[in-house]
RNA sequence: CGCGGGAUGGAGCAGUCUGGAAGCUCGUCGGGCUCAUAACCCGAAGGUCGCAGGUUCAAAUCCUGCUCCCGCAACCA
């Protein structure tokens, strides 16, 4: 191990808001695979992965269940490693933003920064957008409004800390342009570059007084330094860095990374801001970000809402474990966008799990058993065809680990089936069931199962990075060993008279899509069931229950039975007849339109998603039913004070409510 | 004009940077074979490479314009 040099491998640390879905668990799969294959080929490998436990969000997520957020995340953070250990991954190091030393190390290297001059105090002043908890600059509104939102904003001051971007902002540029390879895929390159560097940094506030779970600023306590400031210090503080500079040696000898393989979604946060931190810190930068592209559930996104989320779990519990790690690696293309739908994964594991590896190793096997007894003997009676299978063979490795340079996973892995196709074709141009019907041939015959065992055996230990759990059942059955990196490229390694199992496993199993279809039906429907209970456990509005009742039922509909309330509790709601005089689309959002509903003499702005179904002009003139005491809140930045009643339908379409007789606008409802 | 990505035979993708005979896996059809998990092997059909212009001896690939999808951001009051 290790005479190739080091080779550190991290993923993102899982933000620990929810459970991670396949699409995350397929970065660490991603990772493992390749941790893995670098091991196999000599590196000494380091691969930490973790969870990413601070912030607003889980203080509230945590608020809301009714627990501490740090009871909160324990449980997050064990559910993560528990699905990272079960998918078989060879993680070295599993760290937690919580956990002391990396706190104790991030508050110092904050001060370290502090100290420098990189970070300083200062303090918004500017506008402030409540509903977007954010501050903007005078050339940064739109129209004199917040540019996410449009809403109105307020002259505000509150304290905070800055980072300068702008002291490293030309190095950074120096150092993209001249490593072609920082970042991975190189379209993510000038990305960044064309939207965030060239245009120029701002300076980064790095701290928070809005909220408090998360890591204190020392010598301010009522600062929480900012989420990503903690999260990706991971990186360094979980392998011994320290910022007084007594830095572990485990440090010195894995900093920096070979590579940080991340979501498409936070590369910013990799490819600019940590690396300008590491500059502030005097320490080299990562060799390579790589940011890896989404799996999309049948080209939509994953939504629990709609039961179409698919956790490792379930697709483990179906498929088992390395069919799951197969799937989510070979169908990952390099830069785009995967799809995963239960009829790909059905098709997959039995086109090439079932069919083309798991039946070779069965008819490979059997036959050795049938002609010989299970005795692979050499007898060196070689035909031309022999040639090929062996080249094929031999020089997989090297076609292998070209993609895996290049981390086109999917690619190598192909490769790998490569052979085992291969071995499929060797089978019918040598015929073996042929030669056994002539005894003269017998000699023929054991050199060809020979040859099949032999590179069955190359090909399963160079599966191993991909499927560790299949190359060693493939070895068992084959009772022979996995293959060493150099090994691989070698051809006649299986012992001569060596012996196969008499009992050959199934490896995969074919699946019938009838029988499975059923099952991942149910996944969905448990999933829905589950989103529905956690959204009544919330508190949710009877819409979003409504809406996650799924789109079962034609006739009728069944939401799930709140609380029982009294008639006080009703008479606190103000319903009146409103007629909408005048409507608008919402110009920065797709769903809302922005009514004017007159309300007896007063006129009331309100916004309601549902564009969809109703387009503004046939909006107009419409006598519609008002919840009117409703607190006012800012929809995309526009003010909506009340709410439009609406009857929804399972699969969510709206129908607005109107009086059944005609009314006069203010009228009340009773 | 918010930012970005995409459109290639029935499905999922590669190829586009660095123009030069349109490729892979699955499905379909036909054939072969029987050791094996109705698996394996061979062959065929099927594409005006989103649309319209332009550059070029030559365009899926470069340029311009357009259409349609999708993601991000905000949002279902």
């Amino acid at each position: 191990m290790g005479e190739k040099g080091k080779y550190y491998i991290t993923t993102a640390i899982a933000y620990t808001s929810g459970t991670p879905h396949i699409g995350n668990t397929y970065e660490i799969v991603l990772a493992d695979a390749i941790a893995r294959y670098r091991r196999f080929e000599g590196y000494d490998v380091y691969f930490q992965t973790g969870t990413d436990e601070h912030g607003q969000k889980i203080q509230e997520k945590a608020e809301k269940t009714g627990v501490t957020p740090k009871e909160y995340v324990d449980r997050v953070a064990g559910e993560v490693k528990r699905i990272w250990d079960r998918m078989n991954t060879s993680y070295d190091n599993f760290v937690r933003t919580t956990d002391a030393d990396h706190e104790r190390q991030v508050a110092k290297i904050f001060r370290k920064l502090y100290d420098k001059g990189d970070i300083y105090k200062g303090a918004y002043e500017g506008l402030y957008c409540t509903p977007c908890e954010s501050f903007w600059t005078e050339s940064q509104l739109a129209d004199g409004r917040c540019p996410d939102c449009g809403g109105v904003v307020q002259p505000a001051k509150e304290e905070a800390y800055f980072f300068k971007m702008s002291n490293y902002a030309d190095r950074l540029i120096e150092h993209i342009n001249t490593h072609p390879e920082f970042i991975q895929p190189v379209s993510r390159k000038n990305e960044m570059m064309n939207n965030f560097l060239l245009p120029g940094l701002q300076d980064l506030c790095v701290s928070r007084t809005s909220f408090s779970w998360g890591i204190q600023v020392d010598f301010d306590p009522k600062h929480v330094i900012y989420v990503w400031l903690d999260a990706l210090s991971n990186y360094i503080t979980r392998i011994g860095y320290d910022a007084d500079g007594a830095s572990s040696e485990q440090f010195q000898k894995y900093w920096p990374a070979e590579l940080h393989l991340i979501g498409k979604d936070i590369i910013r946060f990799h490819t600019i801001y940590w690396p300008i931190f590491l500059m502030a810190l005097d320490l080299p930068l990562p060799k390579q970000i790589f940011g890896h592209p989404w799996l999309l559930q049948g080209g939509d996104k994953m939504s629990k809402s709609k039961g179409n989320v698919i956790y490792a779990d379930d697709m483990a519990d179906i498929f088992g474990v390395d069919a799951t790690r197969y799937f989510v690696l070979h169908e990952m293309p390099f830069d785009n966008d995967g799809i995963i739908t239960w009829e790909l994964v059905i098709e997959r594991f039995n086109s090439d799990l079932a069919n083309v590896l798991g039946n070779l190793v069965n008819r490979t096997i059997s036959m050795s058993n049938k002609y010989f007894g299970g005795i692979v003997t050499r007898t060196g009676i070689t035909e031309e065809v022999d040639a090929d299978l062996k080249a094929v063979v031999t020089g997989a490795r090297d076609r292998v680990t070209e993609k895996m340079e290049q981390n086109r996973v999917a690619d190598a892995i192909s490769e790998v089936f490569a052979v085992f196709r291969r071995c499929n074709k060797y089978i019918d141009e040598t015929a073996p069931w042929v030669l056994a019907k002539n005894e003269a041939d017998s000699g023929r015959l054991s050199e060809v199962l020979y040859n099949l065992v032999e590179s069955v055996a190359t090909g399963a230990s160079l599966l191993y990075s991909f499927l560790p759990e299949t190359a060693e059942k493939i070895a068992a059955q084959l009772n022979t060993r996995l293959r060493t990196y150099e090994e691989t490229a070698q051809f006649g390694l299986y012992t001569d008279g060596g012996r196969v199992t008499d009992r050959p496993q199934i490896l995969f199993a074919r699946l019938d899509p009838k029988e499975v279809l059923p099952k991942t039906e149910a996944v969905r429907e448990a999933q829905q069931k589950a989103f529905e209970a956690e959204q009544q456990a919330a508190g949710a509005a009877p819409e979003e229950a409504a809406a996650a009742a799924g789109p079962e039922n034609h006739t009728v509909i069944d939401i799930e039975p709140k609380e029982e309330i009294t008639y006080d509790d009703f008479m606190k709601m103000q319903f009146q007849v409103g007629e909408v005089i005048a409507c608008e689309a919402v110009p920065k959002s797709k769903k809302l339109l922005c009514s004017q509903v007159k309300i007896g003499s007063s006129v009331k702005q309100i916004v309601s998603g549902i564009r969809k179904y109703y387009t503004p002009e046939e909006m107009v003139g419409k006598k519609v039913m008002v919840l009117v005491n409703l607190k006012p809140a800012k929809l995309a930045g526009v003010l909506s004070e009340g709410m439009l009643l609406c009857a929804e339908d399972a699969e969510g379409a709206l129908a607005l409510l109107a009086p059944e007789k005609p009314m006069p606008a203010g009228a009340e409802i009773c």
